[in-house]
DNA sequence: TTAGGTGCAAATTCTTTGCACCCTG
DNA sequence: CAGGGTGCAAAGAATTTGCACCTAA
């Protein structure tokens, strides 16, 4: 349960402070602390930890606040998601191992194998982390098919 | 826009039949045809998307009988899920090239690094379905402290 | 000052559950 | 025939949105 090194919290706070600047996006007490959250913590929290966490020192935010800004901090590229990216789960029959290709823009999934990726094994870091059951790669990327319809692809805007 | 092959297809179906003999879950119509829809798809289809192709051959399913039939065929390990497994969106303001160990009973998740999987290249397969913006490593298993507190782990049991 | 940001409450969306009837084994 | 399975309707949970007030720049 460590935490981020605080010098690398500093960079990525800074990093948000010209972020903000450039994109042209209010530096709120909120904000700075939501992004301070997320910067500082090793446990890739959901919006309902950052923001119960938030709540120590600023008692009054809001879920909706969490939620609108995690999504800008993705739009402004500062933060990622893990797991879901606004999708539902989906189901897969192929039970050989494979993975996945998704398109960042229209949910296309495609399954993928490979001998090279087959044969690697996990660092010694991750058997200190726990067992480990499954190893699958997630490749993601826009499908030709959105790349030909788009002009310009934002890996998550207004689109749903 | 291809099918699974046939005699994969059988192959799954065949499989479904003896794994549901052997747990004691009946076989019945909806079940069928449910399990067919994700075992012939490359689509990886979400719930939604089940139940409606499912109701072109049988009208009246509903959609709480296939998400309860998906949830079954998972926990007979005949499907697997892609992206969220019933868990929410979770953030990380790590922009480092790195990979994630997830615990998949209590959810816990942790970034490693691998000079060695950063070294990899995805296969010209991938290339053909599109433009490749980033390439993750999911790891899958049990952490060392829910295997202490667990005698036997389901990967999705009851719990959530 | 002033446009963008926040909190509240209500709406949505996706998923799950209780229950009475139905069908597989 | 018995007990699990299904559909319906309603509940839940997570996330989003409309709106009036607030605040950083």
């Amino acid at each position: 349960m460590n935490k981020v090194p605080r010098l690398a919290v500093e960079r990525r706070l800074d990093r948000f402070r010209s972020a903000a600047a450039a994109a042209g996006v209010k530096l709120t007490h909120q904000r700075l602390e939501i992004f301070h959250e997320v910067a500082s913590s090793l446990e890739h929290p959901d919006a309902d930890a950052v923001c119960r966490a938030v709540r120590k020192r600023v008692p009054t935010v809001s879920i909706d606040t969490v939620y609108r800004t995690l999504w800008m901090l993705n739009d402004l590229g500062l933060v990622t998601t893990l797991g879901p990216r606004r999708e539902r789960v989906r189901f897969d029959a192929n039970l050989d191992q494979h993975h996945h290709y998704v398109c960042v823009h229209c949910g296309l999934a495609r399954d993928f194998e490979s001998a090279e990726l087959a044969a690697l094994r996990v660092p010694a870091s991750v058997q200190e982390l726990g067992r480990v059951i499954t190893t699958q790669v997630e490749v993601r990327g826009v499908c030709s098919r959105c790349a030909r319809t788009e002009g310009r692809i934002s890996p998550r805007g207004k689109a749903r």
